[in-house]
DNA sequence: CGCGCCGCGTATAACGATGGAAATCCTGGG
DNA sequence: CCCAGGATTTCCATCGTTATACGCGGCGCG
C-alpha cells in the first residue's frame, strides 16, 4: 500500500498524490477530492520511514533518563511525552541506569540517524564526554549538573532550592540539619544540593558538620533508608535531615520510624522533586516542588528549534521551583 | 557520510561495504580488513532508516500504557526497554490516559509503519475497537481485561491472585472485607480483582456485602483516599481492606491514618503490584506481586515472534504471581 | 585443453516518498 | 485560429541500504 498503489487506483502520477496528502497548495478541489477518494478507499498511510529517508527528519526524538523506577523521572517522562505530541513528535525511551558508561552510547547516538534529537538526562557523565562527540544531532540536557559545554541546560535553580529548604528548616529552629544523599564516589551530583545546604547554614551563623552528610549509592528508597540508618548508627541523632530526592527522604522517614523517632517532632524531614508518593505517606513529606511542566516544554521546544542544525547561542534556562510546606517539618494541623 | 562514501575512499563498490558492514560471508580477510579502515578513518554509521526502509523493519515496538505516573506501569517500562534492548529493539513510547479514545487511536495505529510491533496494555478499550483494526503490526495485549481476540494475551491470573489476598486477610480472621477500585461506570476493569474477592469470600461461607464495594475514577493515589473516605462516611468500617493496586490501598491507609484507625489492628490492609513504594511506607504493605520481568520478557519475545506476519496460535500466557506478607496485614514484627 | 562451477565482487534495481524541472492543459488576447 | 503565460500535473532524480543478477577469474575434471 504505497502512493503508487494510490495513484494508479486514482488514475493519475505518484506525485499528485503525494501533493494532495501533503496538502500542496496548487491542487483542483476536483483532483483533491478525486484522489482523497481513493485513499480512504484503500486506507492509505503514508510509510514514515520513507518520508523522513527523504525528508532527513523522522519525527522522533529520544529521551534518556537515569530511571524509570523513579518517580520523578517517570512524571516527567510523561509529561516530556505530552509536550513532544504537541509538536506531532514522538518518545522514543531509554533509561541509563545513571551510569556513565552508558550516557556515553546514547550520547554518541549508538542509535543515530533515527532520532531528530535527544534530551538527556546526565548522572554521572563528564563534560570531555560530550565534547567527543561528533554527532550532529541537537542536545539538551536536564538536571542538576552544570556542564560548560554549547548544549541548552534545563533545570531549576538547585543551590537556591536548597538554601530555601534547609532555610525552612532552619526556621523551625532546628540546628543540625543533616544532608542525605551525596553521591559515594563522584561528589558531582549532590554538589549543588550540598552547595545550597552549606550556604543555609552559612548565612544563619552555623557550621556546616560534614560528618552529617551521608552518602548513599543510589537515589532510591533503599539507599536513603540506609544511609540514614548509618548516620544513627555512627551516633548522630540531627534534629532535621535535608534529602537530595524525596525516595531518599522517604526511606529516611521509615527508618525514623522503625527506631521509634518522631517526624517532625523529632526529626523534620525535606525532600526533593515533589513526587506523589510524598503527599500520601502516613507523615506527607515536605519537598522542592519543580515546574515539570515547563521543564518538560521546554526541554521540546529547545530540541526541536535546534533541528536544521541552527546554531543560536546555548542557553541556561531556568525553571521555576517552589517549597511545598507539608507535615514532615509542620506536624499535623 | 554513506555507504557510497566509504566505498570512494576505499575504492571498492557499494555494496561491498555493505557487506562488510552486515558480516556477509562472502568476503575475503583482506577485503574486509581494507574496507573496515576506511569505515573507521571516516566514523561511518550506517543510516537505519534507509535500513528499515529496505528491509521492511524499523527496529522499534511502540508500548502503550495508561499512565506513566503509576509507578508500576514505569516500573514495567523500565522492564520492557531492557527486554526489548536484549533483542535490539527500542520502544517507542506513548500512554493512553486509560481513556477508550486514545486507546483506538493507538491500537489503529495512528504512528504505523514506524512500529515494529505493539504492546499495549488497555483499560477501556473494547473488544469491538480491536475487530475493526485493519492493521497489519502485531499486537500483544497485557493487564487485566480479557478480550476473546486473535492477539496474545499476557498478564497473570488475577481471579486467583485476587483470591489469595482475599484469602490471607480472612485467614487473619477478618471477615468485613471491604474492595476498593471497581471503576466508576465501565465496570469492567476490575472485574476479575472484584471477582477473586467475591469467591474468596463465597468459600469462607461469608456473604459478599456490595456496600463494601468502593467505586474510584482512577487509579492513584488520590482516589484510593477518596474512596476510603466515602465508605467511612457511610458509616461503613470493615476490618480489612482489598484495593484494586497499591497506590489506591496506599491512599487507602492514609485515610484510615488521618482517622485515627491503625492499620494492620483496626483495618489490615492488601493491595495488588507490589510497587517499591509500598516497602517504604510507615506501615509496609501486603502486596500480590506479579513477575513484573516475565511479563516484560514474554510481551517482547511475542510480538517480535509475530513480525514477517507470522500467525501462530494466539496465546494467553499466564505470568507467575505470589502474596507478598507485610506490616499491613501482619504488623510489626 | 576447454567446460562448467565456485567464490568473490560489482552493477543495477528496488524500498516509498518528495523536490524541482519539464510537460501539459487552460484561458484569454490579438 | 494561434500563441503567450500561468496553473496543474507528470517525469525524473534522489535519500542510503539491501537483494538480485551478473561478471570475472581460477580450478577441478573429463
Amino acid at each position: 500500500m504505497s502512493l503508487k498503489d494510490v495513484a494508479l487506483h486514482a488514475g493519475v502520477s505518484v506525485k499528485t498524490v503525494s501533493n494532495v496528502v501533503n496538502d500542496f497548495p496548487h491542487v483542483t478541489e476536483a483532483m483533491r477530492a478525486r484522489v482523497q477518494r481513493s485513499i480512504d478507499e484503500l486506507g492509505y498511510r503514508p510509510n514514515l520511514t520513507a518520508r523522513h529517508l527523504r525528508k532527513g527528519r523522522t519525527g522522533i526524538v529520544a529521551l534518556a533518563l537515569p530511571e524509570l523506577g523513579n518517580p520523578y523521572f517517570a512524571e516527567l517522562a510523561a509529561e516530556i511525552v505530552d509536550a513532544a505530541a504537541a509538536h506531532d513528535y514522538t518518545v522514543l525511551l531509554d533509561h541509563t541506569g545513571g551510569r556513565r558508561e552508558r550516557e556515553i552510547l546514547v550520547s554518541q547516538g549508538f542509535r543515530t540517524r533515527v532520532i531528530d534529537g535527544l534530551i538527556l538526562s546526565p548522572i554521572e557523565l563528564e563534560a570531555e564526554d560530550l565534547e567527543e562527540r561528533a554527532e550532529q544531532v541537537p542536545v539538551v540536557l536536564l538536571g542538576e549538573r552544570e556542564y560548560d559545554l554549547p548544549y541548552d541546560h534545563i533545570a531549576i535553580d538547585n543551590v537556591a532550592a536548597a538554601r530555601e529548604a534547609v532555610r525552612h528548616l532552619l526556621s523551625l529552629g532546628r540546628r543540625d540539619v543533616a544532608f542525605l544523599g551525596a553521591r559515594r564516589g563522584s561528589s558531582q551530583p549532590a554538589r549543588l544540593r550540598l552547595l545550597g545546604w552549606r550556604q543555609a547554614l552559612d548565612e544563619a551563623g552555623l557550621v556546616a558538620d560534614d560528618r552529617l552528610i551521608a552518602a548513599t549509592d543510589g537515589w532510591g528508597h533503599a539507599d536513603g533508608a540506609a544511609a540514614m540508618a548509618a548516620l544513627l548508627d555512627a551516633g548522630h541523632r540531627p534534629d532535621a535531615v535535608f534529602a537530595y530526592n524525596d525516595l531518599i527522604a522517604i526511606g529516611a522517614m521509615r527508618v525514623l520510624h522503625e527506631r521509634g523517632l518522631r517526624v517532625p517532632e523529632d526529626v523534620a524531614v525535606v525532600g526533593f522533586d515533589d513526587v506523589v508518593e510524598g503527599r500520601f505517606g502516613a507523615v506527607t513529606l515536605t519537598s522542592v516542588s519543580p515546574d515539570k511542566a515547563f521543564i518538560a516544554r521546554q526541554a521540546v521546544e529547545s530540541v526541536l528549534s535546534r533541528l536544521g542544525g541552527a546554531r543560536h547561542e546555548p542557553r541556561r534556562i531556568h525553571a521555576g521551583h517552589c517549597l511545598v510546606r507539608r507535615e514532615s517539618t509542620l506536624g499535623r494541623v
